[in-house]
RNA sequence: GACCCCGUCGUCUAGCGGCUAAGGACAUUGGGUUUUCAUCCCAAAAACCGCGGGUCCAAAUCCCGCCGGGGUCACCA
């Protein structure tokens, strides 16, 4: 039999972390085995469906590039994936169940009627899981608009589409003896259970939108890669045999088990993703670094110029939007802080004054326009007139670009251009 | 409140009865390389394995209780 797996999120409007957190592991155990993962839109909440909100969700697929097999963007043989668009089913259903005495009607709605006993499964993450029926009362499975409930579309769809294993978050542990109950109702086969850990606040409670980023666009204008953030949601809850920290989609595939997944919820935390992200950014080639960054350099940058500072930029930025600052001093003429220049320098006023006048001469007399041969003008100035070296650059780098935090002072000089330099020397 | 789940360094985790006076990663601190910052390298500090009882020659690992945290209890998903 083959594997099938789904991730059925509803249109809310943003993708959320924890659905593709999900995903990932529905990903991974479906490419592990041969199997497919599905997409299913669950949008039977008339009241909050926005359908711009599908689209969000596919860009945040497409982006991390966790495809799948069937979902309403594609066909599949088993469409519609809409929940919205496969009503009559659950009505049909539904009805079944009232005839056969399982359900009966209340209100308008189609409540099932709980029966006696227990009802438990054996759950790939957490082992043994068992609930006694009177804990739950008859719940509704058709609203009295005809649109089902989640508990109810979740298992006819399921079923349906021939779901063989369901994992999903912990959240969902109480629900399951309900949707258990509803596929021994329509005898339908039952498929197995997988409940992974909840991603949670550093106050420990379910992760949420006010006390964390949460949704995947966020992410990316951040400047965060793809890569990186699917490795570092792997870690979450889940740990390489060979205890890797950082490894590629392919080899979680690979290694992936249910067996090395944790019963205990992972507190989300961006710190150490910030670290794997600098990490994937210096993997990059510098070509492949170059169109990355293309969409978070200030304005006015020149593609050549992206190019060229790469190699500059490469090992001082965790995520993408760190450039723009890095940078900005190439296009856009820096306000120097005398204050800033004379603690950081070291240096009283007129020594700064004098050495620009210095810097000034010396560099307007090179020719050959080289971070080495730059480096060399001003290291055979220091000598010679006995700056500190250390000092001396340092009053270059805040009166060329108003920083004190710079890439590599000469190789910055030599993108920015003779004229530029001189100027930013010799102005008041 | 009821039911269910969970409890190892600040955070993510390894561990599945002895190899552990608990290992790795991030963060932190110190040092080295260095024109700043960063990268890189080295080192340190950091969990009496929630607490209390058992079982066993031996427990972070098994059992029980307690405490703590979380989740679910909708004609939301």
């Amino acid at each position: 039999m083959t594997i099938r797996v789904r991730i059925a999120p509803s249109p809310t409007g943003l993708a959320h972390l924890g659905t593709i957190y999900t995903a990932l592991f529905n990903y991974a155990f479906a490419r592990q085995n041969q199997g497919q993962f599905i997409l299913r839109i669950e949008d039977t909440d008339v009241k909050r469906h926005v359908p711009e909100a599908e689209q969000v969700i596919y860009d945040a697929f497409a982006w991390l590039g966790l495809d799948y097999d069937e979902g309403p963007d594609k066909s599949g043989p088993f469409q519609p994936y809409r929940q919205s668009e496969r009503l009559k089913l659950y009505q049909d259903y539904a009805h079944q169940l009232v005839h056969q005495k399982l359900a009966y009607e209340d209100e308008g709605a189609i409540r099932f009627r709980v029966p006696a006993g227990q009802t438990g499964w054996q759950d790939l993450i957490r082992g043994e899981v068992k609930f006694a029926n009177d804990q739950i009362k008859d719940f509704v499975v058709l609203k009295s608009d005809g649109y089902p409930t989640y508990n109810f579309a979740v298992v006819v769809d399921d079923w349906l589409m021939q779901i063989t294993h369901v994992v999903r978050a912990e959240d969902h542990v109480s629900n399951t003896p309900r949707q258990l109950l509803i596929y021994q109702a329509l005898q339908a086969p039952v498929p197995q259970f997988a409940h992974l850990p909840l991603l949670r606040n550093p106050d420990h409670s379910k992760i949420s939108k006010r006390k964390n980023p949460v949704a995947i666009a966020w992410y990316r204008q951040q400047g965060y890669l793809p890569d990186a953030l699917l490795n570092f949601l792997c870690l979450l809850g889940w740990s390489h045999p060979q205890s890797q920290e950082v490894f590629p989609l392919d080899e979680f595939v690979k290694h992936f088990s249910f067996a090395r997944v944790s019963t205990s919820a992972p507190v989300f935390d961006l710190t150490k993703l910030d670290w794997l992200n600098g990490v994937y950014i210096r993997q990059k080639t510098d070509r492949e670094l170059a169109q990355l960054l293309k969409p978070f350099a200030p304005p006015k940058m020149s593609e050549t110029l992206i190019e060229q500072t790469v190699p500059l930029i490469k090992e001082r930025i965790n995520k993408l939007s760190d450039y723009a600052a890095m940078v900005d001093f190439l296009v856009k003429e820096p306000k120097i802080d005398q204050a800033l220049l004379l603690k950081k320098s070291r240096q009283d006023e007129k020594t700064v004054a004098e050495q620009r006048a210095l810097a000034v001469e010396k560099l307007a007399a090179v020719e050959d326009w080289q971070a080495e041969k730059l480096e060399r003008v001003c290291r055979d100035l220091a000598a010679e007139k006995n700056y500190h070296a250390g000092k001396f650059f340092m009053a270059l780098r805040i009166v060329i670009t108003g920083k004190a935090v710079t890439p590599p002072l000469f190789a910055s000089l030599a993108l920015l251009g003779k004229t530029k330099t001189l100027a930013r020397l010799q102005k008041k």
